[in-house]
DNA sequence: TTCCAGGTGTAAA
DNA sequence: TTTACACATGGA
């Protein structure tokens, strides 16, 4: 059990950083939130300004949680207008998490179409089905399945994972990367935009999910994921011309160069600051 | 029962 | 090039 102590300059938000929807294999129970990160179980709390966790290093939480950015200056950068302030008001201390890439497309192809409680569900049944079980500080995890392992496991099988439609997507997108065990490196040297197409050839994988890997497993902050809660909220307050419940794709190109254009290089900050805020934004719809 | 959820692929217009 | 529709799942 280790407990470091926060900067107090540099907000830290445990809660909010990962119920906020980013991240699908972390769980709170009794005051810890436990979570199983690149193979390691880890059991972790935050007390003011105390973070208190076993299973991995300072290092690792210190990475993971992105404690060296600077996030006043990022939220200061992104702080253009009424409706952004506020929400970063609500939830300052929400930090974007570097999530390991293999396991975050793999999720984000899972949360088409539906819900964050049924993605965290597939993620989990595919972990403890297909994955290796790890000791933790919590008992017995399992860590998310390799590229090969999901590569070599039958159509039945995924599918009974509950993913639906999206199993032969997942499917061939292990088999590409059991090809290519580079795919992530090579992404991550390319320039945004050519990282985006570049995610984009995975079958399943469209603008909306290409966006939130480059964001938050790829540390493009630029990145700008449109979802049905963020495509509502720009209609309502920054781009009201926006007519319709569906995005097109012209609305989504238009929607990203807009938040790029206004919150600048940091406009991912602003996006998921925008989503944890989504249910008081949109007040179109009742409480939900 | 119907609608909705961190959308995407495909065929038709 | 844009539009319309299907798609598995589960909670409200």
């Amino acid at each position: 059990m280790t407990t470091i102590t926060l900067r107090p300059d540099q907000p830290f938000d445990l809660d909010r950083t990962l119920s906020c929807g980013q991240a699908f294999r972390w769980e709170k129970v009794e005051g810890w939130w436990q979570g199983i990160v690149d193979g390691r179980a880890i059991r972790i709390r935050q007390d003011e300004r105390h973070l208190t966790f076993s299973g991995v290093d300072t290092g690792f939480v210190r990475d993971y949680f992105r404690l060296d950015q600077d996030l006043p200056a990022i939220l200061s950068s992104i702080d253009r207008d009424p409706v952004i302030a506020a929400a970063i008001r609500e939830c300052r201390g929400l930090r974007l998490a570097r999530q390991q890439p293999w396991e975050c497309l793999v999720s984000y192809i899972c949360a088409t179409n539906t819900n964050i409680p049924a993605v965290k569900r597939r993620v989990a049944l595919m972990a403890e089905r297909f994955g290796r079980p790890v000791d933790g500080p919590f008992g017995t995890a399992y860590t998310f399945p390799e590229p090969e392992v999901l590569a070599s496991v039958s159509r039945a099988d995924l599918r009974d994972c509950r993913l639906g439609y999206r199993t032969d997507y997942v499917s061939s997108t292990a088999a590409f990367a059991t090809e290519h065990p580079d795919w992530a490196e090579r992404i991550a040297a390319l320039t945004f935009e050519d990282a985006r197409q570049a995610l984009m050839e995975f079958r399943g994988v469209g603008p909306k999910a290409a966006d939130c890997v480059l964001l938050f497993a790829f540390g493009f902050f630029e990145a700008f994921p449109v979802d049905v809660w963020i495509h509502r909220i720009m209609a309502e307050t920054y781009l009201p011309d926006l007519t319709g419940k569906s995005c097109t794709p012209r609305d989504y190109e238009r929607i990203r160069r807009f938040a790029r254009d206004h919150f600048g290089e940091y406009a991912g900050y602003a996006q998921e600051y925008l989503y944890c805020v989504r249910d008081r934004a949109g007040q179109k719809r009742g409480g939900r």
